[in-house]
DNA sequence: GGCGATTTACTCGGATAAGCATTGTCCGAGTCAGAAGGG
DNA sequence: CCCTTCTGACTCGGACAATGCTTATCCGAGTAAATCGCC
């Protein structure tokens, strides 16, 4: 499991967003500025986690990013599913190789097993707990 | 676990190897018409292949590929890793995110599990069990 | 001074380039089988 | 007929492009606060 800069700079804003105890919405440039993160880099990524359903934006002067759930109903699979798309096991060149159908079933389940553990694994993790 | 078309035609064609009675060495163009892979390319993917000690290759008219060790005693582990690199969890922008020391910590340490429970489950499968 | 239209500064939002890994291709080095030729 | 030599075709091997995805950037749409003018 290697996660990308894009769904780590994710993991981390949606942290700093969390961990706000005003009711304010963070804006984006106060994140880039803390992380050191590309800021409109970072815009790119925070409107996928909006689309996602993970944090709510509001435009205009006072606009910016909040949780749309609460830290411990958001978990760190729904932030890494947001960037990367649905954690999902499988191979590459299914239809070019023809026949060993056997064998291919079998590596095909190997690849969903992995991906299943992963997904578990993520889900488990709370953003809340990552605050500690 | 998304597996890449070089590591899914490593497999394949190791597979194919490993099935030939014979002791003669099987040649790429065999396996490349097999499955429909281009020559060219399965050529340089099997060459990693021995570099990585999982087969031995024999140049000349004769020559061709074998496996360097029993399909009992290579597993699907072996062949992963010799195309993609080894498997190891880690976050990309570690250098970029300052503090939160404590969340990435976190993070670091679930994609090292996950990546440890991936090498765990390839290492179990041989090509032998492929076979059937 | 109070109220409202306007400006303005700031936000997010989607379309547009740059960098890099994966995928795919080409030509050269090496090696053995088999033909050619002489004994 | 048999052995040696040589040729040639076929192999792997490593260096060289094309493609696609990740990363990064730019400019436009939207919004609320602050300003300015009028009453």
């Amino acid at each position: 499991m290697r996660l990308g800069k894009a769904t780590t700079y994710a993991v981390f804003a949606v942290l700093y967003i969390a961990q706000q105890k005003k009711s304010k919405p963070v804006q984006g440039h106060e994140i880039a500025r803390n992380y050191g993160i590309p800021l409109e880099y970072l815009l790119k990524i925070l409107q996928q986690l909006v689309k996602a359903q993970v944090l709510i934006s509001e435009r205009g002067r006072t606009g910016g990013f909040q949780m749309r759930k609460s830290a411990s109903q958001t978990t760190v699979l729904d932030i890494v599913e947001a960037v990367e798309g649905p954690i999902t096991g499988e191979i590459s060149a299914r239809r070019e190789i023809t026949g060993a159908s056997r064998a291919k079933k079998i590596v095909e389940g190997l690849c969903r097993d992995s991906a299943g553990f992963t997904r578990s694994l993520l889900k488990k993790v709370t953003v809340q707990k990552l605050i500690g």
